[in-house]
Formats: structure tokens, sequence, C-alpha cells
DNA sequence: CATGAATGAGCTTTCATTCAT
DNA sequence: CATGAATGAAAGCTCATTCAT
């Protein structure tokens, strides 16, 4: 899983996953890439097979930080809703340390089927322990109990996402505060009066 | 806007659609559109300038769909509330009708400054009247007055799509009513406890 | 079999040839054999699939104008012994007005397996006429009886193509009297004395 | 030209030439010949100047063979005409060892002019033998005068090769002493009856 | 002596688009 | 109106070869 990269390319990730955010997976030449990493065409050939590996390690790289962000949010200590809340600053934390990645990842979760292991990895990551997480409010009843807790899940991780990818594309700069207060009130308090 | 088409393309637009939405705009070819719409590719730069065009095309005649259902039940009548409710119906139905177009819609979002007139279509679509429906709730009593009503509608945009998304690609079949009692449950009312 | 090409492309066969030839499969480039044929690269993958089938087209044409020739020899009047003769005389002729498109016959031949069409057609238009000959002339007469007619005519075949070769490469112009008359000479009457 | 080579590399001159044969000298990558003879690709390089250096040492290698064994048939005892056996029987016996390498000699002397030294050495190793032989023979009385003692060195050369290539080819293994007796019926006595 | 890493130089192929009929 | 034929403009990928250790 931990594909093993040169330094010189684990230094230049961000410089490529914005590359891949900016224009598109298939807008991007390798050329680009390569010119964001500093190196000639040929040396990402050695490195990888073609254009989908160099996103795959991309994806699964920044997933790897996802995954341990929101575990470890999820595991923590306190009420399952708080835990939750947490979760939802994890995934924004890392939204915002590596936007053009998640940005990829989640255009191509859109796309899915064409990466299945990405599509598989991001369930793991965010999916299940949010689902664990609406299950356990219940019991600890810090959270209402929900009918479809895999559709809540969906929905939860739409209303962080789309909110934050509005962030990203429209504020000057990311503003995850922001972003966390609003979609943290929506997730637990809803919209309706009284 | 509303450019003219023969018939036969007209006839044709959920197949194109779904070419585009299967296969991501860039790695479409125009030979598959010709495919799906029947005529040989020659044919098509007849009717289209280019193959951003049918795309256009397909995503604005897909606005004017979504924006004027959208419309419809934001301007109806009842509580700012109902309608809130209504319009997240509203979009999951033209979702339903056609999944392929919606999906290369809010790709297309995502790569924004693409289209901007689709991103601005959208905004007059979706966002103005749900911030309308926020202030109207806040004035009518029937929702919580919300600090940052751009920031909301984005984050519920979001639940609303991706938990459609999500049906669209895993059910077998879309299943608009259990998104819509999802999205809805979570919108209004969140998920604490108490 | 008989593909249907433009006839820019049959008149410019010869020069086609000449380039594959001068310069071996491999080495030689799509834009060569552009350049031979007076058009864009483009345009022949409008026509072949890829440089193979451009070879595979050459190589067709000419094993149906060897097949043909040699045919027609085989089958004509006189002894068989006269008629081997007028075999010979008739491959000869074909390289000689085809050089090039035979010189890579040949050459393909060798990596035989490359081209299992090519290899069963050499066989077709060339072994089983010579292999008939040999044995009608045990029943005429005109021919002394051989053990192996099918290795027999394997060495009929490499005399009389690698002394054509031979004057291809060497001689200023192909002379194929010259060639003919010491192909025959061997293997009709052979080295011996006496 | 007996270039020094580690013990490894001589130990790996089959299979080298066999990959070569295989799939011919341009389509033969670096890497391939490196898996052959069990080394990284850079070492070859340590060894040879590039990729023609390792064909030019194998094909001298077996040139040396070849020559050497010719040599020694069309100088031993016995009339012209018993040594002209020799000589075939000699040269099968090297193409049923190195069969790989003689078939890149072979493919090689068709692209005539891309190495020289090489084409000349067939002419010294094979040629003149068995053109000095013809006329050894026309004088000792043991083989008929011919008019044009090179091209029938060709044709002679043509007949054993080609029926020994295909037996290469086609036959489950080489098959030497079937296709010496095939090629000196044909070389000595010819096919006319009587 | 040997080799893992890096790269310069191409080459095949693809595809949106045009145009003559 | 429609279309078969043709093409300009890339872009991905390969591979022989070099180099630093």
């Amino acid at each position: 899983m931990a594909r093993t990269v040169p330094k010189w390319l684990t230094l230049a990730e961000t410089e490529i996953a914005d590359v891949f955010a900016r224009t598109g997976y298939d807008s991007t030449r390798m050329e680009e890439i390569a010119v964001a990493a500093g190196v000639p065409r040929a040396t990402l050939y050695y490195h990888f097979k073609g254009k989908d590996e160099v996103l795959a390690w991309l994806l699964g790289s920044t997933l790897e930080a996802l995954g341990g962000a929101v575990r470890e949010a999820a595991n923590g200590r306190g009420s399952a809703r708080q835990r939750l809340e947490r979760v939802i600053r994890a995934q924004l934390r890392v939204m915002g340390e590596r936007p053009g990645a998640c940005r990829m990842l989640i255009a191509d979760l859109e796309r899915a089927g064409r990466m299945p292991d990405i599509a598989r990895g991001v369930a793991v990551a965010f999916f299940l322990p949010v689902v664990g997480l609406l299950e356990e409010g219940k019991a600890d009843g810090s959270l209402r109990a929900v009918r479809d807790p895999q559709r809540m899940a969906s929905a939860i991780f739409g209303a962080v996402t789309v909110a934050a990818l509005s962030s990203l594309v429209m504020d000057a700069s990311f503003e995850a505060e922001a972003v966390a207060r609003v979609a943290i009130d929506l997730v637990l308090r809803g919209l309706a009066a009284g």
C-alpha cells in the first residue's frame, strides 16, 4: 500500500496535487507533472508505470492521512456526538492541508468505479467510522437514532465536503473554522426552528 | 440559451448524457457521442461547434429543468420550511430524471471556472432560492436563524447531492424517496439528541 | 483478403515497399512511410490500424502477385520439368518487379510466426505448387523421384531466392536472366560431373 | 576480433542469441538481453558499448566457428566434390549448434550494409571456400564447370540455408541429417531425370 | 567491477476538427 | 442538410544509454 517513492517526489506532492486539481486528470499532461516535480518526464516513468499510478499514489497517500485523522478522532474520548464533531473537524483539517489532493479524491469518487481501491479506501476511512459513531451515539444517548445510517453518513460527508470545496474555490483562503461551524451546526442541530 | 436542435438529438439526450457521465468529459470521444446519437461524427459538427458545445447544450437544458423545478418549489405556498423541503424533493426528482446530465453538472461545478455560465446557472437555479428561503424562514419563524446563509446553502446542497449520487452509483435503481427522507431529516432536525 | 485501399496508396506501393526494405520494419518510422506515400501520417492511420497493417497489406498484395504468377506457370502446358523452370522464372520476374516487397516477404518469413497468415500464404503460393510439380515430374518422367519433396521445395526456394537477393543487393541492377540460368542449372542438373 | 568477455557472458551466449533470434534485433530490448544473461542492464554496458556491440560479439563468435568448420572441410583431403559435401555438412552442424546466432547471421546478411564486417566475414567464411572448390572441382574432374561461380555459390548457400531454417522453424528438433541429404542431393545431382 | 537511478530523444497513436461533395 | 475522407496537433510511453556510487 505505502508505495516507496524517492524523497524529492514526496516533497513535490503538494505541487503535483495542485496541478491535477487545477487542470483535471485528463487535461493534465505528464510534462506538467514533471515540471511540478522538478524532474524530466522520463524520470516519472522510472517510478510510476503511467499517469494513473501517479494519481493513485497521490490519492493513496492522502487517503492514509485522512483515514488516520478520522480514525483518531472517532476513537477518542468523549460522547459520540463530541467525537462526530471532531471527525468533521479532522476531515476539514486534512482538506486544508492537502486541498489539491482532496479535490482529486472527491472528483475521483464521483467517477466511482474507475479506481475501486480508492472508493473502498474512502469507505474505510470515513464512512465506516461515521456509521459507527451514529450507532454509538444512539447507545450513549448523545445522538438521535437514525433509520438509514449509511445514507446519513453520505449526507454528512456531502454537507461537510461541499461546504469545504466551496470555500476552497470561492474564498481567498480556506476558511476551515467557518466551514466547521456551519457544517456542525447543520449536522447536529438542523435548521428547523424550535 | 434555448438552443434549437433537431428532434433526433433531443431524443438522444439521455444516451449522450450517460456517455459523458460514464466516461468523463475529456475521455469521451466525439465518436462515442456520435454513436450514442446514432449519427456520423461529422453530423454532430453540423449542429455544434465542438465537444464543448455539446456539453453546454446538455447542461443548459438540464439547468433549465432544475431551475424551473426549484423555482416553482421555492415560490410556492406554505412556510419557508415546507418550501425548503419541496426544493430538496424537486432537486432529487430532476436528478432521478436526468442522472447522467446531473452528474456532469456536479462534476463540472467542481472544476469551477471551466464553464462560468454553468456555475452561475447553478447559483441562480439553486443557491439563490435556498438562501432566500433561509431568510424567509427566519422571518416567518419556520426556520432557525443561521449566521452564514451562503455556506449553509452549500452544505445543504452537498448533503442532498452526495446522498443522491451515492444512491445513483450504489443502489440498483435511484431511491429518490429514501434519499429525500434522510436528507430532509438531517437538514431540518439535525442529529443531536434531545 | 484484398483490402480496399485508395488509389493514391496503390500508386505508392513500390515507394513504401522500398522504404521498408531499405530500413527494415522496426527502424522504418511511420513518418517515412507517410512521406513515401505523399500524405500526412494521420491519413495512414485513417486507412490502416497501425504499422503492422501497412506491412500486411503490402505483403498480401505481393503474395497475390507471386501466387498468381507461380500458379499460372505451374498449371501451364509442357512437362513438369519445363513447368518447374517456368515457376522459377516466374518467381524471379515478380522479384524483379517488386524487389522491396519481396525482400520484406522473405525477411518476414524468417521471423516465422509473427505473421502466420503470410507464412501460410507463401506455402500456398510457392511450396504447394512446387511439391506438386515434383510429384508430377516423377509421374511424367521428366524429373527424378525425390525422397522428401517438402524439404526439397525449401531447398529450391532457397537456391532461387538467395541468388536473387544477392543480385538485388550486389549488382547494379537486378540480373534476372543470369540468376535464372544459374538457379535452373543447379536445380535441374546439379553440380556433379558426368 | 576475439573480444574478451567474462565467463558468465560466454555461458549465456546461447540464451542471448535465442532472444535476438526470437524477437529480431530491433525489437529486442536491452532489458531482455540482460535477463537472458542474468545481470542488470547496466552491467551489459560495462562490457559492451551498446546493443550493436552485443550483436557484433555474437555474430563474430559464430562466424569464427562457421569459418573454422568450413575451412577445415574445404581444405581437407579427397576430391572437390567430397569436400563440397563436407562443407555443406559443416555448415549444417554449426547451424544446429548455434541456431539462434545463425538465424541472426542470415537475417543480418539480408540487411546487407548495416554490418559490413559481417557481410565480409560470411564471404570469407563461406563463399570464397566454395567458389574455390567449384574451381578445384573443374580441375580435378569431380565437378562440372560452371559459368558464374559467385552466383552459384549464392544458390548453394541459399539451398542449404533455407532448408535448414525450415527445419529449425518447422520441425520439433533440427533434423541436420535429413536436411543434409536433401541439400546434397539437390546440389550434386539436380532434379532432372536421366 | 557492478549497478540502481536517472534521462534525452523519439515514435506510435489518438482525436477533435475541417472540408469537399 | 449530411457525411466520408482527410489532417494538424498533441501526448503518453518506451528505451538505449549515461552516471554517480
